[in-house]
DNA sequence: GCAAAATCTGCGGGTTCCCGCAGGACAAGC
DNA sequence: GCTTGTCCTGCGGGAACCCGCAGATTTTGC
């Protein structure tokens, strides 16, 4: 069995190494890749099939990189391990996840023992281990309660880019009142109404506000943003 | 010589144990505190002049910290140690360090060696010691060449929490248009007019697309979104 | 197959934003 | 004193935003 580590942070890393060691007496040869971009290349070099992987690095986060190693090897095994449970991380990963594959998400301040067996039941049991929080935020988020739906979500990813009503209208294939529909009930899910400041009329500015209290609550960060940022840029070019 | 280690990480902070032992070895107390709001109450109980700092924790990040803890003691030497040199970052710390104090600011990516000689320089040569990369990014937004101001720093933080340009110019005792102007030369500053999507005439809402190059470019960050956000609930509560 | 619910769409208006123009206040330099 | 530069301020208008209303379209549930 060989494992690779996609991990930025040295220290991480070799704890990582020496986690994967232990748990796993029957791998035989363990890689480390410092970023998204090299995990990729040592992964379709190596053709390992196990892949223990950090989010938030630079130059190409886990979420880019699990992505392509998924779609040349669906049937890859990811560990994530993240130091976040944003959900802007949790809709990211489940978004990749092809279908049937197994995965795990894990946060760095689990103990020892949990990462351990997070590492034996991913990899050789084949059984995906979601950590508590992750699961709650993923509930949070797909309960409609005040969770944003698809289509809202790319709405306010849109708006966070700093597109116009026109453009996305325009991106989306959509009538201008339509988007500003979304937008509506963005506001409303994102409880942008009541706010610091009481009978505060015309103190905030709705769409930067949303944008604002997505980013405070985590359901975008700035690694999503980056993500949309290039995709943006992408669809302008072609 | 008492040193206190300020970093929620647990395998940082064993490290930073570590180099701390080896670098100085007058040292005779090395005390540990897992995020700021703890690393405050440490520092006042055990009156420990040396603090090693990390930016970027839960509950109460490196900056508020030390600015309580210098407040208290402005004589306080606080070595910053980070994983990112985000001009959020170092604006951040440049804005809270006393006339006169001692202070370093190196990356989490430097060599031991390197750690070593700043924890020397500023806890007994009592120098400051600022990362290369650090500085670069100081002297950037000191020069005003695509620098911000101070002026248009506030106006960038008070557009970002989504305060509508109105709200801004009561709270900041300016005439509307004044704020206005402010904001017409942050646009220039941030370079928000050629952009992606070549002749883009109405792609862009120049406000929200402001406040998204700011955080991509890490002038930004979501923690001083977070310190900006508590500071304006206060005032309004008041 | 039909009714209910949810979405999309056009219209119209009030408000906010973006910004050119022009005048006033204040400091620095010859 | 005059100029030059920088900043603040008011006015005005075109564009974008926010949103209620109402009809059309699609989806959902039974």
């Amino acid at each position: 069995m060989k494992v690779l580590i996609v991990e930025d942070d040295p220290l991480h890393r070799s704890y990582l190494h020496e986690a994967v060691r232990a748990a796993l007496p029957e791998c035989d040869a363990v890689l480390e890749a410092e970023n998204g971009a090299s995990g990729e290349i040592q992964a379709r070099k190596s053709r390992a099939e196990h892949v223990v992987m950090d989010l938030q690095m630079s130059e190409r986060n886990g979420i880019e990189a699990a992505r392509t190693i998924w779609r040349e090897r669906p049937d890859t095994k990811i560990l994530f391990w993240s130091n976040y449970s944003d959900e802007a991380y949790v809709r990211g990963v489940s978004r990749i996840v092809p279908e049937g594959a197994t995965y795990g998400y894990v946060l760095k301040s689990t103990s020892d023992e949990r990462l351990r067996l997070a590492l034996r039941s991913v990899f050789v049991e084949s059984q995906c281990v979601i950590d508590r929080e992750v699961r709650g935020i993923q509930q949070k988020s797909l309960g409609n309660a005040h969770g944003l739906s698809d289509a809202e979500y790319e709405i306010l990813v849109d708006v966070a880019l700093g597109l116009t009503d026109k453009a996305i209208a325009q991106r989306k294939r959509l009538s201008l009142r339509s988007v500003q529909n979304r937008l509506q009930s963005l506001y409303e899910k994102l409880d942008i109404y009541q706010l610091p400041g009481a009978e505060a009329e015309g103190w905030y500015n709705l769409r930067m506000r949303a944008v604002t209290v997505a980013l405070l609550r985590k359901v975008l960060n700035s690694s999503a943003l980056e993500r949309a940022e290039r995709e943006l840029r992408d669809s302008i070019s072609s």
